[in-house]
Parts: structure tokens; sequence; C-alpha cells
DNA sequence: TCTCCATATGCCACTTGTTGCATAATGTAG
DNA sequence: CTACATTATGCAACAAGTGGCATATGGAGA
């Protein structure tokens, strides 16, 4: 039922093919959101049947032709009508914390090691955001930014908050381990 | 493959049926993970043909039978196994942001409405996780708790932290869209 | 030259996750 | 007395997501 609500809100922002919106998976809209090809290809073709969406065929001579999809009406209102109703949080799932319910003494060096992983992950994922941050959206641009094209930056600001979080307690959680370890080097 | 290494870790900690995961996912676990009966029951027979895991009926006359599972040698070696392969971050998917995608003028409205609802919630969610940190885990509590009993502990820190980083996003974001409001009332 | 990458779409098989329904007994609230 | 909740498991149909493979061409790098 997402990816649907995903595909009809990019498609409304501005006609795309099946591949620039994979494309956008991987890159901006990737951070809070991403559907491998098939799922993307599968669903615009299901979308399309029911009259939410349709395409014209560009053929392109050298390259395989491409479909470029638009909104329909019909797409529109059910658009619509979902941004009417709150959305349904999903239910977290964390695997690091599975992992961590299987703390015992022996267990102890494994679990420490892949702390410092996750640790380096998010150190890494941090920087990135920064940098991000600071060469596109300076004071002067983000006054710039209209109310259409914030939701990026809201989602950057997102990640940085999450991230910063996430560190904190990666850094707490191994210093809570360390203290309950029996065998320190 | 994930609910399996949750199922092996829960059982590796204590034999339980079925209908006592699900519980489980119910309450404390479910702050991390979930999986409705039907999965679990599913994936605990496939375990089973797999020689994961290993069970034993217990009639109980009045009430339907159970089957009370354990895990077998060859489940802790997978779960052993999994311990050492680190764990790949699953793609984080946020429908909150995807309909601020749809930010403009239209659709203000609607879109700060579900930020408030989101408040909300994130505030009453706060609430009960700091209840919960007060009534089980005061300084001389955690003071006894052992190396194998810590990663509840550990995810209800988690859950704070997220929460809170979560609040401060929906405030800042409230605001920012606020600033950026054609028409304010 | 050979291989890999990018462009652009798609089939097929499989695994996961969801929803509705079924059974079958006892206890409990209205 | 009836309806619903609790315990305990399961089938069947469907929706969503993953992984492998296929096609067809042009360009870049080894």
């Amino acid at each position: 039922m997402a990816l649907k609500f995903v595909l009809l809100t990019l498609l409304d922002r501005e006609r795309k093919t099946g591949y620039e919106i994979v494309k956008t998976f991987d890159s901006a809209v990737g951070y809070f959101w991403s559907a491998s090809h098939q799922q993307v290809y599968r669903e615009l073709s299901k979308l399309t049947d029911n009259g939410l969406l349709r395409f014209t065929s560009v053929v392109q001579g050298d390259k395989p032709d491409k479909k470029v999809y638009r909104i329909t009406a019909a797409g529109r209102r059910e658009l619509q009508q979902w941004l009417h109703e709150p959305v349904k949080d999903m239910p977290s799932k964390d695997l690091l914390l599975v992992k961590l319910l299987n703390l015992k003494p022996d267990n102890v060096a494994i679990i420490l090691e892949e702390l410092d992983l996750s640790i380096k992950k998010a150190e890494a994922r941090q920087a990135v955001y920064r940098d991000i941050e600071k060469t596109y959206y300076s004071k002067q641009q983000l006054a710039a930014l209209a109310l259409e094209d914030i939701a990026l930056y809201l989602a950057l600001r997102k990640g940085i908050g999450s991230v910063a979080a996430h560190l904190k307690w990666l850094r707490e959680t191994r210093a809570e381990i360390d203290a309950r370890n029996p065998d320190k080097r």
C-alpha cells in the first residue's frame, strides 16, 4: 500500500520514467524510501491498470524505448485522500537489539566488535549528512527554499537528528556492557 | 531471514511455546521486533523441519495441546554463526516524510494537523518509556542487572533517545513549515 | 578486444508478511 | 444467557519484497 503513494507523490510533482524513479531511490529520496526496480515497474503498471497513472512511450532509437508516466485526475484524488488519513506507524525492527539479547559472557567480545563497527558506520553517515547540509543548505540557500522544496531538507535534518541519537546510544551501550564485562583485558 | 534468528535467540534463552513468543512480541520484545502469530507458527515449523528446533507436545486436557519448543545443537551453531556476521542495516522507510514531499500551499493545513498528531503520539510514547524506566530501572535495580538481562534496558534507552530526537525534529519541522506558511491565521 | 557500466524494461520463482477464517474449551462481564 | 476474551494452533489466499536472469545498444576503461 505504501509504495503506491510514494509513486503517486513523486509523479504528482513531475512526470518521470520508472528508471528515473529508481534512480531517485538511490539518491535523495532514498533517505526515507527505497524500492527495487522490480517493485517500481510492477507497481507502475498496476497503477496504470487501475487508472491512477498513464504513460506515453518515447522511442529513443539508440536506447530502449522509455515510458514517461504521469498522474491522472483519479490518481490525484486518491493521493489527496491519503493525505487526509493519518499515517500508521510501522513496527520498529532492530536486529542490533536482537543481537544484544544474546549477551552473555561468551558473546561479549563479538558483540563489542559489532558495536564498534556500528559506531564507525554511524560516524561515517553523520559526516556525509553534515557535508550535504553544509554544501546545499547554507543560511542563504535555506531562506530561498520554497515550501515545495523543503521536504528533502527536513529529511536531512531528521537523518542528522537520528544518527546523533543513535551514536549517543551506541556509546552509552558500549560503556554499559564494558562495565559489566567480567574479563577485561 | 531475520525472524529466524529472533526465534533462535529467544529459544536459546529459554524454551517457549509459539503462543508465548507471540505474547513476548506484544510486550517487551515488541519494542524492537514483532511478528504476527501466523508468521511465528509458520517459521517455528519450518525451523523444526530444518532441524534447528524441536518440540514436545504437552497435553493440557482443558485447553488445546501446546508445543514447547527448544533449540537444538544445530540451531545453536547457526545462531552463533549469525552473531559473527555484522547485521546489514535495513533501508529506512518513513511515510511521514513522504507526506512532507506533498507540501504545497494547498496542503499546509492538513500536513500541520498530521504533525500535531505525531507530536502527541510521540509525547505519549515518551511518557510511557520514562515511566517504565522509573519503575523498573532505578539505580539499585540497574546495578544488580546481570549481563544477560541488560538487553531490554538497552532497548528502552534506545527508545528514549529515539523519541526525544524524533520529537525535537517534529517541533523544528513544524516551525520551519509555519515560517513559510503563506496564510497564517 | 573484452568486459563492464549505463540506459530501460520486464519475466519468473521464491520468501515474507497480512488478513480472514476455523477449532475448541473455559472464564468473565454485561 | 449471551457475547466476548483467553489459551493454542493452524489453513488458505493474497500482497509485498527479493534475487536471478534476459534483452538490446552504446560508451569507457583495461
